[in-house]
RNA sequence: GGGCCGUUAACUCAGUCGGUAGAGUAUCUGCCUUUUAAGCAGAGAGUCGCUGGUUCGAGUCCAGCACGGCCCA
């Protein structure tokens, strides 16, 4: 315990008091049968007179939130996972001696109760407590109950106390949670297998990014942590699994900011015999059965602006959205010195020398993204900065890739996945030449991966959707760590 | 990495021109058996993020550092 604070001096002087009286503050013997909520949706409705007739007992437990003594009587606030509800501890009722431990709780204390229900002159659903229980004695004060935990730094390192004292952030979690339960049933009512793939990776791969790395001791191994699951699950997709899907987290050495943390969680899925078209149509359908049960419709609000999720969503090529909000003309933007220059105008820091495609990725960074504020799809990517995609047909130089991007964040990324072991040979030794993948710590060519390649993978088409932002999409949160729990910040000092 | 902002009681926040550190909630004491931000009367509670500087005197001005927030790269 740190430095003996007077708030927490006067409780432990209480906590004394109890011990000498012979008070277990630590049981664990109390059963309880309702929620707050139980008894709200049962009760709410009923009038004074109807409660009477209830001649039942309800025994509940919660975390005491608010406290409104009387002397020999008090009303409290209970809270438990549902909700919260009043309770009415009288002296006369409980008896001497219950209320003489009540007069020792404090708020922020669990305590259990039975009790029956009533009616207040102000009309509150009440329980009158006939015992009560100690459950557990808290040792520190709770956050103020009327502004509640505001500042952020707190919010995150003692998330505990957020959730407590901040309904909303518990309803974020809870809906968090939900759109993961969402995204199973839907999947699974698709026939997709749910899988784990290795966390721990000897190459890291399926991504452009700066891994984590540890050591394995017993085995004297570098490992990696992953950045994406993509290479592992097309491993099970040539294994016969033609439908998969994993949700979980995935790791990247970089940069925090509102929309990135080093920690994330990514669904990633893989259908046999389908195209990238197939899996725009699949993700519409998704994204929109995910709206209809956690918003109860298709509109919503994001920082402000309205997004309309109905269907069907825009699409458009790249290119096409590059011309369309770029002050630049098709001939100049297939010009390669043209373009980098154009680029390079507008404040883009790249160097002679960089894959023709990064040019066009950033200028779409750049220009595009910050208006695909309604659901869009922008299309066919250019081979260069697409190693794992399927060539388009007539144009080979492109990939049949999409991005979703919705209130300007890109939150899925899909392709026609790429079967042909020496094309992906080739183009895995192509990014290596690059540098910035090569020069990247643990990427390398993984055999291994092609080994499976070669051993035949069936058509297929594959997408990751970054369920982070599709969460603070469906929450309006303006940023990633109002939607993890733990978010990754700096050790505080002492 | 750069810019701007923040850090004062357990919580939420004031703090004027540099001159004894403030409020509300919470806590403690007393009264109170239908309150709900209960009420009434009283009390206690501070390393003003940290380190240094300027000054007779610093929460306040200056520098550096830490953590956080927003924006930019």
């Amino acid at each position: 315990m740190d430095e003996l604070q007077p708030l927490m001096v006067q409780r432990l002087r209480k906590v004394n008091e109890l011990k000498k009286e012979g008070t277990n503050l630590f049981p664990n013997d109390f059963r309880v049968e309702k929620t707050c909520e139980d008894l709200v949706n049962r009760f709410g409705q009923a009038t004074p007179d109807e409660l009477k007739m209830v001649k039942e007992s309800f025994s509940l437990a919660g975390r005491i939130m608010a406290m409104r003594d009387f002397g020999k009587a008090a009303f409290i606030h209970i809270q438990d996972r549902r909700g919260k509800i009043q309770v009415y501890v009288r002296s006369d009722r409980v008896g001497k001696k219950s209320f003489g431990l009540f007069k020792k709780m404090d708020i922020g204390d669990f305590m259990g109760i039975t009790g029956t229900l009533f009616r207040t002159k102000t009309d509150e659903l009440t329980l009158d407590a006939e015992s009560i229980r100690l459950l557990t004695k808290s040792m520190r004060p709770l956050p103020e109950k009327w502004h509640g935990l505001r500042d952020v730094e707190t919010r995150y390192r003692q998330r505990y106390l957020d959730l407590l004292v901040n309904p909303k952030v518990k309803e974020i979690f809870t809906k968090r949670t939900r759109i993961i339960q969402l995204i199973r049933q839907f999947l699974d009512a698709r026939d997709f297998l749910e899988v784990e793939t290795p966390m721990m990776q000897p190459i890291p791969g399926g991504a452009t990014a700066r891994p984590f790395k540890t050591h394995h001791n017993a085995l004297d191994m570098d490992l990696y942590l992953r950045v994406a699951p993509e290479l592992y699950l097309k491993r099970l997709v040539i294994g016969g699994f033609e439908r998969v899907y994993e949700v979980n987290r995935n790791f990247r050495n970089e940069g925090i900011s509102t929309q990135h943390n080093p920690e994330f969680t990514m669904l990633e899925l893989y259908q046999s015999y389908a195209t990238f078209e197939d899996l725009m149509a699949l993700t519409e359908e998704m994204v929109c059965f995910i709206a209809q049960n956690v918003l109860g419709g298709l509109a919503l609000e994001y920082q402000g602006g309205k997004i309309d999720l109905s269907p069907p969503w825009k699409r458009l090529t790249v290119k096409e959205a590059i011309l369309q909000w770029g002050r630049i003309d098709s001939k100049t933007l297939q010009d390669y010195d043209k373009a980098l220059k154009y680029a390079q105008g507008l404040g883009i820091p790249l160097e002679k020398g960089i894959p023709p495609g990064k040019i066009i990725t950033e200028l779409l960074d750049e220009i595009v993204e910050p208006h695909l504020i309604q659901p869009t799809f922008v299309t066919h990517y250019p081979t260069d900065v697409s190693p794992l995609s399927r060539r388009n047909q007539d144009h080979p130089d492109l990939v049949d890739r999409f991005e979703l991007y919705i209130a300007g964040k890109e939150v899925a990324n899909g392709f026609s996945e790429l079967n042909d072991p020496v094309d992906q040979r080739e183009r895995f030794i192509k990014q290596l030449e690059q540098g910035n993948v090569g020069e990247m710590e643990g990427h390398r060519l993984d055999e291994d991966f092609l080994h499976a390649l070669e051993s035949g993978m069936p058509p297929t088409a594959g997408e990751g959707i970054g369920i982070d932002r599709l969460v603070m999409l469906l929450t309006d949160s303006p940023s990633i760590r109002e939607v993890i729990l733990f978010p990754l910040l700096k050790p505080q000092r002492e």
